[in-house]
DNA sequence: AATGAATGAGGGTTCATTCAT
DNA sequence: GATGAATGAACCCTCATTCAT
């Protein structure tokens, strides 16, 4: 258990993360200088950095925090009862709404991060997203809605790609009104069903 | 025609345009300094204010280069003589040769540029490289390659993510594998082809 | 009351102004740079943009530090027991002990300050030496040195120029053997008194 | 006599200088860089470096111009055949029609140059000013104007002082209404004539 | 004689990081 | 443990001046 020193010294670490979180995805990483996180977070630099060690490992803690938060929700709505097309469309279109408006460079950052091997977020990721969409595209299959000669990993980034893209205010803003095309094209491609 | 003089200008010009993309691709736009990129085209930081007035300036002209050159290469695939799906795997998975490796916030440094209105890029987009893709797509529907309901938008868009992920070169090569697959479900969906 | 910290903090800008002002006095505001007071006051010059934002403010600040301590000089010359004329002769001649040799272009761009409306120093210049001229020069009118006729700004003003004149190196070497007869155009005109 | 060529030369060599001096005249020496003078003047930067050897020289150039331009009208106002008062009134208080407004870094900057021995505004001045002062005030003492005790320096510095401070777009503005009484006090002093 | 091109040196400013209390 | 103060390094940009044609 955590005892009030512990307790207050987690909700101090919280407060700087928070704080670099919603000032990274307004500005970017780059833009974003320590002094206006700790300005922001109510800390001096320095406690930052007695937190974090560098603003490279501060920026990677802010992508754990962010990671973690959100799986949640994808867990969520994996488990949830509504049909898998739903599912699909839901993974691709929404756009989590802690990130409504989210900086392109922040993102980018981070799914860099997310390619390199040995880090906390790739770790995340392989122990929870990977299984859940696993799950999910054993499910899409059994119900005949996924090809089961494609490899998992081939769908798996085809989703993740649309998910991405969808990230992107000015690309969610101009596809928005191709909804049905895109999740067309999906399921059935750019030749279409036969009927 | 140009006397001695101005040739020597647009090929210093060029040096430092190709000094510049060569740098923003590989580290991003932030992180590369003007004196880098005069260093690398051998000239004097204050040769690069002559000819550009500022790094903004200097940046916009590093991406109408780049779209400039790569728009010939499109232009000369669209008119080739090879069969369409041919055409589109090269369109998805051929790297420009220029960008080996481009950097991401490059990319969408320029992919931000090229959504604002008026201006050089979104200029050549839309006169050269959108009527080569509805033309190309005119041939697709012809050939029966693709659904003619689909709106010409939407097929765009997917091309467009397609080709900016493969851009990437942490994606590239864990997708390289799978580039059959990725073909099928771009042209078949994830439900796959009916046979 | 201050503790060491502020104590410290008070100090050490002091010693900026001390710098600057002295600096400025002797090169001028546009030819002395941040790292020239840096060196001189034995600081780095990132303090000094911590201490004032920019050049523009600092030169504000070294204005207004001028101002203050040449005032409470003034302040006490009017308030002593010495006779009228010896206090105009003093207010004229007497070069602040600070200012052994004013740089023009300093003197200026304070005067032009000074002008500006709203800002520190002319607010102390309109609560502190205002009061004081009208006060000694009620006296002088009183003691029959001053014409009662003549309106205050206009003497004023004389004094003012004669002040500000003073202040150069180059002319107050040259004038202080005329100081007799400055004097006496200042009380009695080029004409001269009726004797 | 000169030729065609020297014709030329010496035409853009006034061009040059006209092109600085009123360049000068508005924003000041120092913030005044070689390249707007020389797109003001119509030449390339290297011309001015052919004909005045570096910005030094060059500012020296201009202000010898400018005293030659100005000391004729001087002249002029000496040898008519207004009554002394008013010849010091315009003096005083005319500005020159060429700097309606006059930079007070240019003044100042020239004011300096003004005071160093040996320079052509010295000579100049000595040369053309000073006898001509000397006999406006033998003038003065003959109609009683001006006190003969008065040393000849004293006065002129006085004068010289005035004229100065008139210059001053600012000063000008808030002395005007003050005109009479700037006048009397410089005639009659602060103690006022005995009528 | 005149010019377009080029540059070394320096200026103001910002930032991640460390020091000292 | 937390903070205010301090800094070295770097960045973008400007300018007087020189080079090469």
């Amino acid at each position: 258990m955590m005892d009030g020193f512990q307790r207050r010294r987690e909700q101090k670490k919280q407060d700087i993360l928070e704080a670099a979180l919603a000032l990274f995805m307004e500005y970017g990483v780059q833009k974003v200088s320590i002094s206006e996180i700790a300005q922001k977070a109510n800390v001096s630099q320095v406690t930052i950095y007695n937190y974090f060690e560098s603003k490279q490992k501060l920026t990677s803690g802010v992508f754990g925090y962010y990671i973690k938060k959100t799986s949640d929700d994808f867990e969520k709505l994996i488990h949830s009862n509504i049909p898998f097309p739903e599912k699909i469309k839901q993974i691709i279109f929404n756009k989590k709404e802690i990130s409504k408006q989210i900086h392109e460079e922040f993102y980018h950052f981070m799914m860099k991060e997310y390619a390199t091997e040995g880090n906390i977020i790739e770790k995340i990721y392989v122990e929870k997203a990977l299984p859940y969409f696993a799950k999910l595209f054993e499910e899409g299959k059994e119900q005949g809605y996924v090809n089961p000669n494609l490899s998992q990993e081939a769908i798996l980034f085809y989703v993740q790609m649309l998910k991405d893209y969808m990230q992107r205010e000015e690309v969610y803003q101009k596809v928005l009104p191709l909804t049905e095309d895109i999740t067309n094209i999906f399921f059935y491609g750019i030749i279409g069903k036969k009927e």
